[in-house]
Parts: C-alpha cells; structure tokens; sequence
RNA sequence: CGCGGGGUGGAGCAGCCUGGUAGCUCGUUGGGCUCAUAACCCAAAGGUCGCAGGUUCAAAUCCUGCCCCCGCUACCA
C-alpha cells in the first residue's frame, strides 16, 4: 500500500463529445488515487487522453468542414481547460492519432499476428447506408435503423480477426487466480458469465472508413475502434522494451466506467496474453451518475457540462461532492441541489466555519500565533480528547481511500472535523479566555493547539482528493510548505508546530443561498426530466450555450418576455396513448387554450377541474400525441413528481401573473 | 425461463456474504451556546426493512415464490 511504483489509466475519451461530468468524475477519481498513492511514497504514472479515430469523428468533422484532426484539437483543447481548471495532475496524455500510438498499435499487431491470433474474413452487419454505418443487430427495430429509421440491409465487409474465442478458457482460469483483476466482485461475476456464454473471434478493421490507423500490409483497411484504444495503456509507454514500459508495465488499474468493463477486462487481457505481455493487475468499473433515475446521455439531452459547477463552486467543491456522493463502483443521483446541500452543509457549516471560528479565536486571544499545549492542561479538559479520534479518523481515512472506498474514508475525515466541533462547544474557549484563574490560560493554549492540530491533521488527509483547500487549511495554520510534503507521517498528531503565525482569510467555502442559486439557475434544464410539464424533452440547450450572461442570471428585461397568467381549468382528460398527459381546456380570460401538461400520473383529470394554475401564454405551440398545446402550466419538479403551482386565495381568469 | 443491479423512517444511502437492541447524512421540531460562514452543540419525533410463505429460540440479514424499478445484451464516463 505504500512505496512502489504504479500505474494508473483512466480511459481515453472520444472526442466526438464534450467533455461532460462523467468524464469529470472517472478523472477526478484517478487523480485522487494518483495524488493518495504519491503522498504515500510511490511512484505514480497516471495516463489520460482521447481517442480520436473513427468513422463518427471523420463524418463529424465533415459536417463542420473541419479536417478530423483538426476538430480532434478542439476537443482536446476543452479536455486540457477541463483538467488545469479541476487540478488534474496526470503524467502524460495521449492521443491516438499521436505516432507513438499509431507505431506502437501496429507493433503490437504484429505480436499477436505472430501468435497466430490474426485472420482474414468478412463482417456481417446490419448496414445503414443513409448513415453509412452498422448497427447492432439488437437496435434494429423493423429493418430500420435506430437513429434516423432508414432501410438497413445486410452488408459483408472484409475484416481481420481477432481469435478471441481461443482466450476462453485462459481468461476464465485468470479470473479464477485472481479475484481482484475485476472490482468490485459483483462485476467479475458478470463478466465470468460474459465469458463463460462463448466468446465469438472479434472484428479488429473496417474499410469503410479511412481515418484510423492503417494496418500494417493490408493499408486498405484501418484499425477498428476497442485494438486502436486499448492500446493506448501500452503505446503510452513506448511499448515493450521501452525503459517506461519496463518500469511501469503492468498497470496496476485501469479505472472504466461500467459500460465499457467488457472491453478491459474480456478483450484486452486478451490481446495482451496473444502478444505475450503481462496482464493488468486490476480493472476498477465505477457507476454511473444519474439524473432522475436516469442516464444521462446525449440523446436525452441531460447530461451535465462540469464548466459552470467549476465557476460556481470551484474546483475542490466539485471533488469533493463526486467523490463523496457516490459510493465508488456504484451508481448515484447527481443533482444540483444535492451538490449545493454538500457544499453548505459539509464544507461549509463544518469544515469551513470550523476554520473560521478556530482561526478567529487564535487571532484574539493568543494574537494569531498557534498557542504550544501542555499535557498537564490537556487531562483538565472536557469532552472527547481529540488525539485518539485523530488517531482513528486518520487511521480509517488511509484504508478507506487505500480500498477506493473515497465516500467512507471522508466521512471519516468529517468525523473527526465533528469531534473537533464538538471539542470547542465542550471546552468553552470564549469563557477560558475570561477566566482569571490559575491553569485556564494553559487550558485555553491546548484547547486551541488541539483543535487547530485536528485541523492540520485533516487538510492532509483532505489533500488527495481537495488539494486546493487543503493548502488552503496548511497555511492559514501557520505551516510551511504543503500538507503532502511529508507524506503518511504528517498524519502523526502533534506535528502542528506552536508559534506559527494563523491568518483567517477569507470563508474557505462560503454558503450559497439556494433559494438565490436555484432562482437564478431556473431556466437551467437543471430540473430536466420529462416532469417538466409539457414543453417536452426538447435537447434542452445546455447552459453552454447560453451567452455570458454573469453567472446564470437573467435581467428583468428577460424575464417580462414570459407572459404568465392565471388560468382555470375547465375540462381535463387522459391522453390516449401517453402514461403522463393530462389535456387540459384552461379559461384565461380572453380565450381559451387547450393546453398539455405532464402531470397525470400525480393527479387523476378531476383533480385539476376548478383549480387556477399559471400558465405561460406565450409558448410556441407544440404537438404532442396528435394534440396541440398552447402554453405550458407551472409546476414544482419535487424528485421527479410535479406538484401543481395554485394561489392562496381567489384569482380571475386571465389576470397577469410576474 | 437471456444476464445483472435495486426496492430500508419525508429525501439520499449503509447494514445483508459471517442471522441476535435498525444505522448514517439531509430535512422537521424543541432546547443550548455566542468563538464562528443565521454557522456550532444537545435532544426529540418519524421505519409492518417491496409482498407472501419457509428455516430458526431468533430473519432487513438465509431459502422459495411473486410484484415493481433500473441497467446491460458486443463502440456515448
């Protein structure tokens, strides 16, 4: 667990998509473990990078009159603003169509080739020719293709191969010797199945596209998608016979995001045991962050662009939240509101204004240098001693984050930011230092060493994972240099040196005011989800459209060009063929409208007869099941369940609502 | 009978493998404190652990059946 070398990968991302939370997390998740692993003395490579080729990026980039590479620099380029701005601190990034990669990919073709493991023959695939590409044949739906419906047909194109299937029984003995190639257990037990079901040899070129990596001989085909990716792990390297490679190779975890476990842990050790290379010590597959139960996903139009999180929260806020949110390996709900409560509640109601009222008190009453404590003093004292729960936090933060359970190991370190809280309400420093008898000013001194030398202890063990504020505790402390400079050691209580000068600074992380946050964000597709009422899951523009306007607010100007008005509903009924439509007649006074609203599986068509709502007057119309609406009614999303905006007392049809 | 995950106080989750007073965070209510970012501390209310059956002295935990939600089924973390 310590000392060693060790080499960690994230997966490259396809840059056929902007960076988005996910990818946020699976980095984050990597650097933390990078950062955890440096503190404890070993020497760390961690890799990131992109993949680049493919025939969706050679289309994409079509489409925008841009050379593949050159959209693939665009993409990158967010990559790099994405990890400076969140402090990601990799060894390398590689790219694919780099000519490491292309030279190292063809080299390790050759091995396996070798091997025997290499065959040519044709593909058969459902084939699309109005998106000129295959499909599985499990999303075909009526000899139709998935994304657009044209006629799809059987297609053969020639291919090599790849002998997967020999790897069967090889693959299966692996696992069996190692328990742990695949975290966590549940997943090795589906791809145990995966594998035991048969494996089929797996299509390694395509000719239909040209930008990939050519094979070698045969310059009419390129390589397809998971032999030119996976490789990227070695090709980063320099391959076999590299000094990096030698000292690195294996990698000690690949960490995946469970869509993409089949590849690491079925293909790869594959190729890898074809090419006589050693196979990696563990494949790690994290969940998935949800939005209302739901994936997120470009089609849906929910996922979440980490830039504005950044600009609100900064960087060690938004850590904090994807490490401690998720239970690592499993899936969570992302919300805005839940990051907005970890921000207040944990960073700063505790941690935060822990500091602050630490700091202040050194400030006053010792004159801002760190008070020495004495032992003697420290046995009068109230309250849970802080040195054993110190100890403890400390103690179960390196195991917890030792096993990537990075949930449990901070809400250790919170455990002892609690004790320490409850350490100063149980001493009464305010009242120590009023306290004209002989031994208080002692027991104020060591009231204050310890509490601040609690603080020390967990900005180190913050720092893998919340690196800014971790500095930012270390030197507010009076400390030099920073909370990893000595490693594991700095966990030792009692390190905290007396007399250093304190400086309280600013809130370390001030609270938002949600009820300001969510009213300025609201037009955000934050609530997303098709309990929006009507107006439906249109792709909703992302707020990384929006102009810059300052920090998600809107001027009254804006705001005025929403024309609400109070609405009753005369009649309401189901909507044939649609589970949430409720088609609503609402009076507004002037005339009617026959509105759409997503709210039937709340309220039963009755419920809403009588009842005035707001409606929004303005809308363009829309078409949904056949009906038009004409306007859209406002609603509370509560989890998911749209509760239906009434007044509190009697209101005539039509009155404008602002 | 395709594979897998899940159903625990209002919300989000842990506990289940290795049965034995149902735990955490948030929220709610009451109280305390005044050093602090209307923060901190204490206390209380709130749960038939999806349903039904079985094993057992004892079941959230093991077994059987059923219901519901979600993901995967071969290139979106």
């Amino acid at each position: 667990m310590t000392g060693g070398r060790f080499y960690l990968t994230t997966p490259i991302y396809y840059v056929n998509d902007v960076p988005h939370i996910g990818h946020a997390y699976t980095t984050v998740v990597a650097d933390t473990i990078a950062r955890f692993r440096r503190m404890a003395g070993g020497q760390v490579r961690f890799l990131t990078g992109t993949d680049e080729h493919g025939q969706k990026i050679e289309r994409a980039a079509a489409k925008q009159g841009l050379k593949p590479l050159e959209l693939a620099d665009r993409v990158v380029a967010r990559y790099h603003d994405l990890w400076r701005r969140l402090g990601i601190t990799h060894d390398d990034f590689i790219r694919t169509t780099e000519s490491r990669h292309r030279q190292g990919v063809a080299a390790l073709f050759e091995r396996i080739r070798s091997r025997g493991d290499v065959y040519l023959d044709a593909y058969e695939g459902m084939y699309c020719t109005g998106c000129e590409s295959f499909y599985p044949e499990s999303q075909i739906v009526d000899g139709r293709c998935p994304e657009q419906g044209h006629p799809v047909e059987k297609v053969r194109e020639e291919s090599y191969f790849f002998r997967l299937s020999r790897y069967q029984q090889p693959l299966l003995e692996h696992y069996a010797k190692h328990p742990s190639f695949v975290r966590p257990e549940h997943r090795l037990n589906e791809v145990k199945r995966f594998v035991e079901m048969g494996l089929k040899d797996l299509s390694i070129s395509r000719t239909a596209f040209r930008w990939g990596i050519p094979l070698p001989d045969d310059p009419r085909h390129v390589f397809y998608v998971w032999f030119d990716a996976l490789s990227n792990y070695a090709t980063a390297l320099g391959g076999p016979g590299a000094p990096l490679y030698d000292a690195f190779w294996p990698a000690d975890l690949h960490l995946v995001g469970k869509d993409i476990l089949r590849f690491h842990a079925v293909y790869w050790p594959a190729f890898l045991m074809s090419a006589g290379l050693e196979l990696p010590r563990m494949v790690f597959a994290h969940g998935w962050w949800l939005r209302s139960d739901q994936k997120m996903s470009k089609t849906s139009g929910n996922i979440v662009d980490p830039l504005p999180l950044l600009d609100d929260f900064g960087p060690d806020a938004l850590r904090y939240f994807l490490l401690r949110e998720m239970a690592f390996g499993q899936d969570a709900q992302y919300s805005e509101e839940a990051l907005v409560d970890r921000v207040n509640n944990d960073l700063a109601n505790d941690l935060g204004n822990l500091l602050s009222r630490l700091l202040k008190m050194i400030e006053d009453y010792r004159a801002g240098a760190v008070p020495a404590p004495s032992p003697d003093a420290r046995g009068a004292l109230a309250g849970e001693p802080l040195e054993p729960a110190a100890r403890k936090a400390a103690g179960a933060w390196r195991k917890a984050f030792g096993d990537y359970r990075f949930h449990e190991g901070l809400a250790a370190v919170w455990e002892l930011v609690g004790a320490a809280n409850r350490f100063i309400v149980a001493n009464e420093p305010w009242k120590l230092a009023r306290d004209p008898s002989p031994g208080a000013a002692a027991r104020l001194d060591t009231v204050l060493y310890d509490a601040a030398e609690a603080m020390r202890i967990a900005a180190v063990a913050l720092w893998p994972a919340m690196p800014g504020a971790a500095a930012a505790i270390w030197s507010r402390l009076g400390c030099a240099g920073g909370p990893s400079d000595e490693g594991m050691e700095s966990l030792e209580w009692g390190r905290l040196r007396a007399g250093g000068r304190v400086s309280r600074g600013e809130a370390l992380f001030p609270r938002v005011d949600k009820g300001a946050y969510f009213a300025a964000a609201a037009p955000a597709p934050s609530t997303t989800k098709e309990t929006r009422m009507e107006q439906p899951p249109t792709p909703s523009p992302s707020r990384q459209d929006a102009p810059a306007a300052p920090a998600g607010t809107i001027t009254i100007d804006d705001f005025m060009k929403v024309q609400l008005r109070v609405g009753k509903v005369l009649e309401a009924e189901k909507v044939a063929g649609a589970d949430k439509l409720l088609k609503l007649v609402v009076d507004i006074g002037a005339e009617r409208r026959t509105v759409l609203a997503g709210v039937a599986l709340r309220y039963p068509p009755e419920a809403l007869v009588g009842k005035a709502i707001i409606l929004v007057a303005n809308l363009a119309p829309r078409r949904m099941r056949g009906v038009e609406s004409q306007g859209m009614i406002l609603a509370a999303d509560v989890e998911g369940t749209p509760i239906v905006a009434t007044f509190e007392s009697d209101v005539p049809a039509g009155a404008v609502v602002r």
